[in-house]
DNA sequence: TACATTTATGCAACTTGTTGCACAAAGGAG
DNA sequence: CTCCTTTGTGCAACAAGTTGCATAAATGTA
């Protein structure tokens, strides 16, 4: 149920239409949690339905602009979400599946497929490194929320830290078949 | 479409049961891949409708076990996707989600729940650490098939410590809200 | 103004993952 | 042998995510 904070939490940085938030899935929360458009409406309706927020303006018909802001409600359950626990996702990256289907074939080389996933993570990297020098130059004094809001972005850099040097030391090790 | 995959390559490493299947998908396989015994029968009834595996034995009725050996056309289609490319699944994070959610409210103090996932993380890195101490022992020569697992197994390892070394400098950078 | 393009909203069907439960068989204890 | 527990199989309903498309409004252009 995290579709469902992930927008109170973006509406309530700044309530907005539903396509903007579209915009900001794919820009700074899609970085640790993604959504199509066709999922933030849906939700958007529910969450209307649930009393947890509100159009503001004009909500003339279907393809005109309608503005979400949060109410009341919305922000006591997103407290009360924030405060439960919840454990770690696991890992589920099917490249390792493949992996292990490769072991077992004996047939696929993999190796191209690992250096493509290199460079996507560098990438990654890269664009996070961009921001956090943008945002969060150095020895500047931080807000607890900038401090938070920094805390999420090193999340993603040592992810893709951690992804490149796997691939890297898996290049290195002979993952070819053909040897 | 990864679970009809990881099962072929599962059952490629040994024909079993469902029940076992499902075993090994809470042991080993479930270390980057998880699935439910319920999805994995499921899966397992579509795999035998699309004529990729075949029931072994004697399939007397409900119940009772039932064998699973992949077929030449599972075969044929495990390495087909083997060869696709694909790309890496992103964070999705519900802690990061509410680490946000915290920045926005001001009011919630997520420092023991990151101090639990640290625990958590800490558990996960040691457990993998065991597996590659007894299963992949320092100098001895490894088959390709080998080199493979081990590679899938190093990935849990890199996966576990950045988020280990997450935790510590987030709780370092005061989390806290109320200092 | 008329028309075409882009932007915004949204439905419907489908796939995948989760939860709760039910029933059959196997195996042990009395 | 009978009862009881455990193991194996599986359905059904639901929740969440994906894909494809439809329609309305806003915007640009002839």
């Amino acid at each position: 149920m995290s579709l469902r904070h992930a927008l109170l939490t973006s509406l309530m940085e700044k309530p907005c239409t539903g396509a903007e938030l579209a915009r900001r899935f794919e820009k700074s929360i899609g970085h640790f949690w993604q959504a199509s458009h066709q999922q933030i409406y849906r939700e958007l309706a529910a969450l209307e339905a649930d009393g947890l927020i509100e159009v503001r303006g004009l909500a003339t018909a279907r393809g005109s602009q309608r503005h979400f802001a949060v109410l009341a409600g919305g922000r006591n359950e997103l407290e009360r979400w924030c405060l439960l626990s919840a454990d770690p996702h696991p890992v589920r990256e099917a490249l390792l599946v493949r992996l292990r289907a490769a072991a077992v074939l004996g047939t696929v080389d993999l190796a191209s497929e690992v250096r493509r996933h290199l460079g996507l993570h560098q990438d990654s990297l890269r664009r996070y490194q961009a921001i956090q020098g943008r945002d969060f130059a150095e020895g500047s004094p931080l807000t607890p929320a900038g401090e938070l809001q920094l805390a999420v972005l090193r999340a993603g850099i040592e992810f893709e830290r951690a992804w490149l040097a796997w691939c890297q030391q898996t290049l290195c090790e002979g993952l070819s078949e053909k040897k």
